[in-house]
DNA sequence: TTTATTTACGTAAACGTTTGCAGCAAATCG
DNA sequence: CGATTTGCTGCAAACGTTTACGTAAATAAA
């Protein structure tokens, strides 16, 4: 029942705790002799090593924080996924931390993490963020911060997207040539840059393809997905003319279908519809759904690895890089022509 | 550029390290008017207690570990919020780490969090693990543990699960009653009690409606989904008087939906399908699939809260209760008479 | 007044680990 | 043979908090 550490073990070995904590490490410091002694008691009496001494005496917790909005959500499941993958391959544990998009509750969190509990964060900011203070805070701190899909374009550091903009542009021209006319766009209202791209990516599309850009037909969704029902069918019903529904984020296509269901407007013969998704499940949707689908397990993995490498080089600010990791489009029954 | 703590703020305040630490503790032990000096420059300066110092000190981390098999699954993305719901209201911390059902992965993050990183465990067990020593290793370590959905039935402790026997004996009542007559059952061969109770109403279902229980309707999935595929398509085309199929698990399920498109059976009119899922999207597949739905969110809720209570009251080893929150069947198409 | 009690603060020892420095043999070199 | 190097080990001071204990002053009780 006596706690197993580095003072125990010295005193059953008769040597200091210097030299046990030195065999350990496997400095080349202690003789191969005594370090076979070492091991082999420390294995006998399960030693692990207290990873808050370590941390408090040496300044680095092995640790990554990572905030983001959700967790029940595919594309940030599959994210965590990348993430734990890259941290564990480096000996790293993985703190995880959920807005729900509520700004008060980042600024909170972030605000806590600059107590040195984690060596770096990942980040993937609140729809509601509008204020960066507490972000840039973080470099006073010393901790380094990588972005990935919802980056912060105020603050200057590595960033992992994929490419919003080009994305936005393919689902927009792929429902043109699927034969639509009118082409609603549907996104949540917010700051996001990631939003901006993908609207951006609609418009020049359409303009590309000699379609005036019609502002009736962006619908600014909101967070509740009872009230987007309701503004959905609203469009559709105001503007009987649409036929060709592109939505910026995968809960406004399942919006979409639900509306189209109740409205009895037939996928893809009447509406064809497109939307960013990682749903696995969209193959078997009724009709197939055509998604751009990130590469939502690299983009974690990728932003892992780059704040890793910085923590491990002690570098506390990134160099303002921006890696891009494209989409694939599936093309599905829903935008069948 | 000097480091904010105990100290800087003592020797700026002209008072002890000790005082500081107490006003900020809001120890009684300490008068309103420093107090408030105290707070105001600790405010000023951005102060934030080095966790890892008092964790040190006072023998608890703030954190607990989650261990689970994946997180790209709705089921324990919607278990890890109510986790994370749990521990922020409680001041706690989240580690997560995923197993990939691989036991000696888990076995190795098990033996890591012996050295103190977290002040208990929330885990569901590796479909492989047979051994659980480095389990039960847990509780000379004194951290508790709280097994939620795969339970091990070896270790005595608490453990949040659902209605598996009943919810097993209801879908496949369920599906007698839409007019079955063969009904197979798929499962994942593993030991894992949670799918035996989920056979066993299966099983004791179709025992009190008199239909005899066939093994050979019984087909043990493996890992690989596409080996799954497989396998079901031979079971489906070596049994074709076979009417109903209840999937023990979501991918079982998704597998049964490929099988019957590529077979052209046609659900439900052919083959009536029910499922253990929390697909968001199961009412928009082709067609809507009838599931019986885990509360995911309370379950992981429930044994955070359970396990903190625990920690809270330095319990290491919890009393062996069992919390069984009950799962919902929703019938949908996949199973209309 | 003296003697308890309370209030408010400081001193210093922990917690377990890491690491600069020193010591002290034995080995190597000039 | 003395001087220097090399290989191994121990001493002790950190890291930033928390907290048992001590103490001085102020207040209350006698």
């Amino acid at each position: 029942m006596t706690p197993v550490n580095l003072k125990s073990l010295a005193e059953e070995l008769n040597m200091s705790i210097a030299t046990v904590s030195r065999a350990l490490r496997d400095s080349h410091e202690v003789s191969e002799a005594t370090k076979q002694r070492v091991r082999a008691l420390a294995a006998a009496r399960h030693y692990e090593p207290n990873a808050y001494a370590s941390s408090l005496r040496r300044n680095i917790s092995k640790t990554i924080g990572v905030v983001i909005p959700k967790v029940a959500n595919h594309f940030f499941a599959l994210a965590i996924n990348g993430i734990e993958e890259a941290a564990r391959q480096a000996g790293y544990h993985v703190l995880i931390y959920l807005t729900h998009d509520d700004y008060a509750r980042e600024v909170s969190i972030v605000q806590h993490l600059k107590g040195g509990r984690v060596d770096g964060l990942l980040m993937s900011v609140a729809s509601g963020t509008e204020d960066f203070a507490h972000i840039k805070s973080l470099r006073e701190a010393n901790i380094p911060i990588v972005f990935f899909d919802r980056v912060c374009a105020e603050v200057a550091t590595a960033k992992v997207t994929t490419n919003d903009y080009e994305s936005g542009y393919q689902a927009t021209e792929h429902l043109i040539q699927a034969g639509c006319k009118h082409i609603a766009h549907l996104l949540i209202s917010n700051n996001l840059s990631i939003g901006q791209f993908r609207l951006q990516g609609y418009l020049d599309a359409l303009t590309a393809h000699g379609r005036p850009a019609d502002p009736d037909l962006i619908l600014h969704g909101v967070m509740d997905n009872q009230q987007n029902v309701g503004l959905i069918r609203e469009l559709l019903q105001r503007r009987p003319d649409i036929d060709g529904v592109f939505a910026s984020v995968e809960r406004l296509a399942i919006s979409t279908y639900h509306v189209c269901n109740e409205l009895g407007r037939r996928i893809p013969e009447d509406i064809k519809v497109i939307g960013f998704s990682n749903l696995e499940a969209a193959a078997l949707l009724d009709p197939p759904l055509s998604t751009i689908t990130q590469p939502a397990y690299d983009i974690g993995r990728e932003a892992a690895k780059i704040l890793l490498r910085a923590v491990e080089k002690k570098k506390a600010v990134l160099p303002s890089q921006s890696v891009v990791l494209e989409s694939t489009l599936f093309a599905r029954q829903s935008t069948a022509g």
